[in-house]
DNA sequence: TTATACCGTCCCATATAGTGGGACATATGG
DNA sequence: CCATATGTCCCACTATATGGGACGGTATAA
């Protein structure tokens, strides 16, 4: 049947062992919140049978739950695997004890992401104790030059890489109209270069309307870029005086985690 | 070939869906840390080149990571579903708030559960700020009757599912030369009754040589249970004065779960 | 209340889709 | 330097997933 264009994303054609990759699409759909069996076989083109074989195969491994007369759930296996996902990052739990305490020092959002090709990928979150709740989720993806986050990466990595992540971030953003549009390239350059210059830079609202934040990047013994970290929070929170003298703190704590990585290996 | 009868363990012939199935064990052989084709296929009985492909389609949809000469990781799409997994059990988002205050109080790790058969599954855990860290993880499993949160919950059962949860424990301990052996019904039994009595209950050293928690059933609006609620913490921290003022703060915070849970329902 | 639509579950003939043996290039270690 | 091991690719074979359909139970509509 027609593909709607916006399912999978990126590659079309992904080969290999259609039933495996039917089962993993399966897992998505749930996480979506589809939750019986017709519509997963609908939204993938296959039969209720199919569908529900699937199903059954996934609950009885335990990666979907059944509830009777209410639908499908992701399962306890998931919640396991996501936390060991999580924990064979070594950045990730080297990095936590810092993040957490930078959550209790400002009271806001703090997220750690690494780079991953053009775009962040978010390794963890801690909330901030503000009440306020974003919309950003540990394994998720977004285009480098878009987040606080991705640029504090930028901030430490060669200059000629800049302009190709901001072009690939322009375009992404062009494809989803409702999206806040980028600035434009000299601005953003410049914006760059003085983040590099103090360390840290700011993203205010340029990502999401009503949200301010502060990121800094975190380097591996060798001088490279190894992750990033930022503290988010609302306008309303996040006067530009606090965001100066958030800055440093932010940095700071990048420079510890940065310190902790030279440690072991493992 | 032959199978070695210590892997999938629980049940033998799970139905349906061979591949799927397969790919699922493949996620589970790297989540134990086991990173190369060859490996993998050993473990699984399948010629290196069928791990291969199922290793490629894993790679492709991002439930795992290929660094080229270092071997397989769980991917980014595992620690996403693995989150929102978490997200979807309700009784998970409405107590975190809860549990973050008990673990401010207290200083010490916190868990919440719920049950599943006999077995409670972990559903979150707050680290303590004593700089101890604990074996339990989310999505994890453990005979009810072993745990001080198993044994939360079945204060709130009626008396007659005791002994049959009781018995498979006892079972399952059997098993494992090296563990803790519980102890005798009578004992056991009248433990329960006291912590019913009370309306909390202790775990000293059952599980784990040294160390010792108080836990409290968390009830739906119609009473039955719907979760459990432990601090833990090493035996040096928690004396016997300590565990006694525990119990109440502990309870009082599994009864704002509860209110919390008569809401909504969605 | 009765009727209807939908869901979960199971079965079975068909051919599609996964399988696994093997070959090749590349990288690691002795 | 050669030996070992890993990722990658190909292709004939058949084991395997497929999907049409039927049945019983449950919620929603009339």
């Amino acid at each position: 049947m027609g593909e709607d264009p916006v399912s999978t994303a990126a590659s079309g054609a992904a080969k290999g062992t259609q039933t495996l990759l039917r089962g993993l699409d399966v897992l998505r759909l749930v996480s979506e919140g589809v939750s019986d069996a017709g519509s997963i076989g609908r939204a993938l083109g296959v039969p209720r049978s199919t569908a529900h074989r699937l199903l059954s195969s996934l609950v009885s491994a335990g990666y979907l739950h059944h509830v009777p007369q209410a639908g499908y759930l992701l399962g306890p296996q998931l919640i396991f695997l996501g936390q060991r996902a999580a924990e064979q990052r070594p950045v990730r739990s080297l990095a936590e004890p810092v993040l957490r305490e930078l959550a209790g020092i400002t009271g806001d959002t703090v997220h750690l992401g690494i780079p991953d090709g053009a775009e962040v990928l978010y390794l963890d979150k801690i909330e901030g104790t503000r009440g306020l709740e974003m919309r950003s989720r540990p394994g998720q993806r977004m285009p480098l030059a878009l987040t606080g986050l991705g640029k504090a990466m930028m901030l430490a990595m060669p200059e000629d890489r800049w302009e190709p992540l901001y072009r690939a971030a322009a375009e992404i953003q062009a494809r989803h109209p409702g999206r806040v549009p980028p600035r434009p390239w000299p601005d953003f350059r410049a914006d760059l270069e003085e983040g590099r210059a103090r360390g840290f830079c700011f993203d205010l609202e340029e990502n999401e309307y009503g949200i301010r934040c502060v990121g800094a990047p975190v380097r591996d013994l060798s001088g490279k870029v190894a992750a990033g970290l930022s503290v988010a929070s609302a306008v309303p929170f996040m006067p530009e005086t606090r965001l100066a003298e958030l800055g440093p703190v932010v940095a700071a704590h990048a420079a510890e985690i940065s310190r902790r990585l030279g440690g072991r290996s493992e």
